[in-house]
Parts: structure tokens; sequence; C-alpha cells
DNA sequence: AGGTATTTTGTAAACGTTTTCAAGTTAACT
DNA sequence: AGTTAACTTGAAAACGTTTACAAAATACCT
């Protein structure tokens, strides 16, 4: 009904210049046209206020300029950054954005895959998908263009990684993140998990495993526990952590969602962050900087890997035929104020009270 | 290119039902058709695997079911909360979501006034828009369906109440906030403003204002502050409030990021929440209940906001010369932890030590 | 200048639906 | 059984583009 009220043609713009509609269609599509008459036709579409019609296009065969974004949920922050830089890009080159939440439910793979086969969008962006195994696989061989962000293979199948991919390095930012801890003395270091299904997750354990083993040191399984990535989840695993009758001097949990939990946990527990109790993150969402005391966490560079996804894309959509490329991006710890040495190790109560009047003192 | 591999067409099931692709029509939009026929074309469908082609469909004058979002931008915890709940009752109504961010560039508006004449979507949200004369107008004009969430005419145009709304009382929940903070005993309540173009904020300012003098004080003007919503400005603001040769008992600040910022500048001044000083926020983000102390704010049903703005959307998408409808949300103050009683006010550093004494004591 | 290669232009045929119109069928009422 | 009303069905005409094809125009050689 709303929208016959949009309805200056193609025909319209081609009457209003003296030319053919195919011509004002070569010109909008920037073809080669006269230098003259692609002046009339410009003059006309202003003229008349023409805007291209995206479903009479797409069903002609044309692009639609609309991008699919596929995340697992919205009012995560980390989502939320990669998808900025989704956006930023997209506008960038003059895409639109479609949003799917698949809300981590399985059966909303028909509805996407539906969604693409609708012919609405040029291309589809995967962020973190947790059951890729399936519809990747149909993308790939309607060479649908697609990225997918953040996923890395958990199992050693080797198909999910013929798709496309921008990640981070997971492996390395954790390393960097332990040895940091291990420098400072610390020997009980508790680790909360990500989500079990996650690569990326996954990937930062086999990190904490490896920078103990590296330091020589066993493995302490009352000192891993499970984790959800959420803030509610870091805060139960912490205090498990902290009523061990060996409580460890610093966790490292997988995301900085759960180290906002660990830190939340300390205070309940009177420890004194970090002269307590050291934590370390990982993500470096912009709340980090802004905890108290500050985060110490592991740098992604999450604006980054969403911008670099939609170039990646956008290559695709213009020669969907071309090479599978793997982008993954350096990730680094960023030292804040969540880290101590470990030596000296007091009684924490005592410490408390000893800081306080040093503050008191040097006022 | 990709596209033709979803070649199989309603005159493929027609073929294989037996029927004319009219008929296919009608059984997918729900028309009367034979029992018999309509469960040949079901199977058929099923068998072929036929997903409706959008395009085609919205170029032959159909629904898309897409549904517009403009908002300001991303990564905002307050936006993010209502878009949460129009993804949900979105995807609850089959509905597809297209989103555009504006980032607050007048300039934004040619844009998606354009994708509506392109005839993809079935309607608009607009979620706080910043500059929204122009273009209501026109949506307006064309019987274009749309909803605008928690704009608040800021001047008394009278034009901008003409299309549908879904907002939160404001004044009640400042008023209340106020009104808690008075019946502390605080007398010196310092106020961070939000962004000044949004009606919100300003209806804010206004209960401020209000419940001062409903209390008989007189309104001081240095304990106004300048803000924009962000978490530093709330530091920068709160600072400043702080030094003031006879600071505030209490801040209120128009949004809860700003507050956060008032937390952080408690924090650098050694004054602590609550005893030396109460705070307030406004939207009770997910995050206020997570801050240490927890956040004392005033609850709006952010995400039952963009529910609703989704389902009175889609009324009007149904029937759109339907009489305009606005819809306001209560709010009220959730109590936690970041306010205390201005009587027993002593000098800040003292009273930081007696705490931890005492907390030694008892353990 | 004559011929050929190249570029520009117009015509017409898709693209996959919805919907109007008229014909065909069934049901409902005397 | 006959008439009328209501419903079901199919054919065909949109919807607004892109693009293959052919024709026309222009440029480029020798």
């Amino acid at each position: 009904m709303s929208k016959q009220a949009t309805n200056v043609t193609i025909k319209d713009v081609a009457k209003c210049a003296g030319v053919s509609y195919a011509t004002v269609s070569r010109v909008i599509n920037g073809q080669s046209v006269s230098e003259d008459k692609k002046a009339r036709v410009m003059q006309a579409i202003d003229k008349l206020g023409y805007v291209v019609n995206m479903s009479a296009r797409s069903l002609a065969g044309g692009n639609t300029h609309i991008v699919g974004v596929l995340v697992p949920n919205l009012g995560n922050e980390y989502i939320n950054q990669v998808l900025q830089g989704i956006d930023e890009a997209l506008r960038e080159y003059n895409y639109d954005l479609m949003l799917y939440t698949t809300q981590q439910r399985e059966d909303k793979e028909a509805r996407y895959v539906q969604a693409l086969s609708r012919g609405m969008i040029d291309g589809l962006l995967l962020l973190v998908p947790f059951h890729p195994e399936a519809y990747l696989k149909s993308l790939r061989a309607r060479h649908f263009p697609h990225v997918v962000i953040d996923q890395v293979v958990i199992d050693q199948n080797e198909h999910a990684s013929a798709s496309p991919t921008v990640a981070a390095r997971n492996r390395q930012g954790a390393l960097e993140a332990m040895r940091y801890l291990l420098e400072l003395g610390h020997r009980r270091i508790g680790f909360i998990k990500g989500l079990a299904q996650l690569g990326s997750a996954h990937e930062r354990f086999l990190s904490y495993e490896q920078a103990l083993q590296d330091y020589g040191l066993s493995i302490d399984e009352d000192l891993i526990q499970e984790g959800h990535f959420e803030q509610r989840q870091g805060f139960l695993a912490a205090q498990a952590l902290l009523s061990l009758p060996n409580p460890p001097t610093a966790i490292f949990a997988a995301n900085d969602v759960s180290s906002i939990g660990v830190l939340q946990a300390a205070r309940h527990a009177d420890l004194r962050v970090p002269k307590d109790l050291s934590i370390v993150g990982f993500d470096d969402i912009p709340r980090a900087a802004h905890t108290y005391p500050a985060l110490t966490t592991v740098h992604q560079p999450l604006v980054e890997m969403g911008r670099t996804a939609v170039s990646l894309l956008l290559r695709y959509i213009e020669r969907p035929e071309q090479a599978v490329q793997h982008i993954s991006f350096d990730t680094h710890l960023i030292v804040r104020d969540t880290c101590a040495s470990a030596n000296n190790k007091t009684d924490s109560r005592q410490s408390v009270v000893e800081e306080v009047v040093s503050i008191a003192k040097t006022s």
C-alpha cells in the first residue's frame, strides 16, 4: 500500500532524459554510456528523485547491496564490538546490514539458509557460529560468499576450515598472559574456562596448560573451573577457587566478563586486587579499562576483525570463485592494574588495613 | 551468480502438484484452496524444498517481512537492551531485521528514507532519533508504518507527536529518585545532565529541579553539570562536583553509564560510596546490578519497550491507516547499595579506616 | 575512402511472485 | 430440478529491474 508511493521508475527517468530505459540502467550501474546521455540521465534522476527498487534489481539478478550478519545473540559486549566494526565497514562501502540472531539454537540454521535462498543478501558474515558444519557445507557448495569470524575448528573435521575465516591468535595471547603471571612469581594459578563448544575458549585453555608445563609445573584439576563466558559464572567459579584449602594467588579467566565476576568475588572475600589476588582476562572489551582496578587482559582487535571480515566478504562478492583466505590477528597482553607480584604474600586482612593506613599517611 | 542455485520456483511446485502456479501462491499465502490441492501443494513444497523468493514477492506487491531498525549507534548498553527486545519480538513474529546506524549524522536521513523507497522493508522502528522532524513528516505523509521509541518531543512542535511512539515516563522515575535522596536527608544534590538534544534527558533534569522546589530548596547552578550520557563525561563531571568548596553529598546522573563514571571519580577521591557520597543512576542497564557497590537507579523496561514497539509496528503494517497510538511505561526506583542517609557525614578519610577496622573485628 | 573493429544504444526477454478477471465448480435455496 | 449465490481455479498481466542480442553509430586502420 504505502509502497506505490514510490512510483518513479527507471522508465520515467528514461522518458524524462529522452533515452531508453536500458541506458538508464547502465548509467546507474556505471557501464559505458556517452557523456552527454549520462549527464541527461543523472539530471533526470535528480529531478524526479528516483531511487532504484532493490526488489526488482535483485530479481533481475543484480546485487542488493545487503549483507547478512549472523550472530549468536545481542547484548554481549564482545559481539557488539565486532558488530560495530562490521557496521562501520559496511557503511563505508555503502552496504546495508541484515541482522540475524540465532540465540544459539540449532534450528535457526534452516532460517538463514532460507534467507539466502530468498536472494535478498549478497553475502553472509557468520560470527562465532555454534553449529556451522551443516550449513557451511551448503554455502560452499553454492559458492555463496561468506566469511566466518572467530570460529576456530574444534574438531579435526577439515571441511570446516574450507570457508574463509577471520580470527585472533588465542593461543599466543593466552600464553603471553600466563607467562606474565608466572614471571610475577605466581605458581598456583586458577583458570576459568569459557564456553566448551567454542574453539577460542579451548585454545585459551590449551595455552594455560602449556604454559604451566613449560614452567615445569603440574596441572592441578582443582584450579580449573568451568565457565560460560558470563559474569555470574565467573563469580561463582572464583568463589569456588578462593575457598580452596590452598587457594590460587592468581586467576586467569577465559574472557573479560568472567574476570569481572572474579573481581566481584574478590571483593566479597575481602581480598585486595592485585595485592592478594591477581586477575587476567581476555578480550579487552571497552569495560575492561573502566573496572576498578582496571583489568589486565589480552587484547584482541575486535572492531578490526569485524572490519576485515567485511572487506574480505566484499572481495568474495565481487569474485565468488576466489581462493579461500584465512586471516588471523595477533593478540597481546595489556597490562593494567589487576596483577601484582606473588612474593609479598601476607595475610589479606592485614594487608587491607596496612594499605589504608598508608593512604592516610601519604595524604 | 550464486543465486540461481535456488532454482526451484513456484512453477516447479505447481507442476509437481499438478495445479496452476496461482494456486500454489494461494496456498502459500493462506487463501482458500480446496483441502486436497492444498495437501498436494504442501507435499510438493516439502519434496522440492521450495522457499519463496522475497524479491519477487516484494516486487509483486507482497510483504517482505523485513522491518528496518534505525539506531544512533551500536555498542551502547541502553540501545542494545532495546534492540534485544526488538529482536526477540521480531523473531516471534517471523520478521527479519534490517539494521541502520546513523552515527548521529543528520545526512543519514537521506539514506534510510531511500531504503524505504526501495520497498525492502515493511515498516520502520526509530530508536532515539536525533533529527526526526524532516523524515517523520514524510513517513506520515506516505502512511508508511513506523514507530518511534523513546523520543520525547523536545520542542513544542506538535507535529512530532503525530507518529506512534513508545516511551518511558522519565519525569516520574526521576522524581522518585530525587525524593528518595531528599528523604535520606540529602540537601546538596549534584546533577549530571544527559545529551541536551534528547527529550528524555531534559525530562530527567526537569524532575531534578521540580523535586528541589517541592522541598523548598533553591537550585544551585554549581551543582548542575553537563554530560553526554557517557562514562568519561560522568567521571569528569563528578570530579568537578566533588572539588567544589561545598561539594554535594549525593549525585544524580541522567543515566547509568554516567553514574559509573561518578563511582570511578568517588574512588579516585577516596570517597566511600555510599557512606561519603550517594549515587543514583537512570536506565537500570544490566551492568548496574554488577557494579561495586551495586547501583541504585531508576529502572526503565528497556527490553519490554523494544518488544512493544514491534507489536505496535506490526499492527500498523497490517492496517497502516490505524489511529496513532502512544504507549508509555512506568519507571521506578531500584534501591541497591549506592545511597545512604546523609546524616552521618564525617571526614571521609576517617570513615574508611573505621569501616575496615569494623570488618576486621567481626571476622 | 573503404573496410573492419569497437563502442554505444534500443528492443525484448527474462527474473518469481501476487493479483485481477473470468470461467468453472460446488453448494444453497426455492 | 432450476436458479442463484458462493467459492475455487487457471490464464494472464503486472511489478521494476538487468542483460543478451542485434542494430546503429563511431573510431581506427590501410
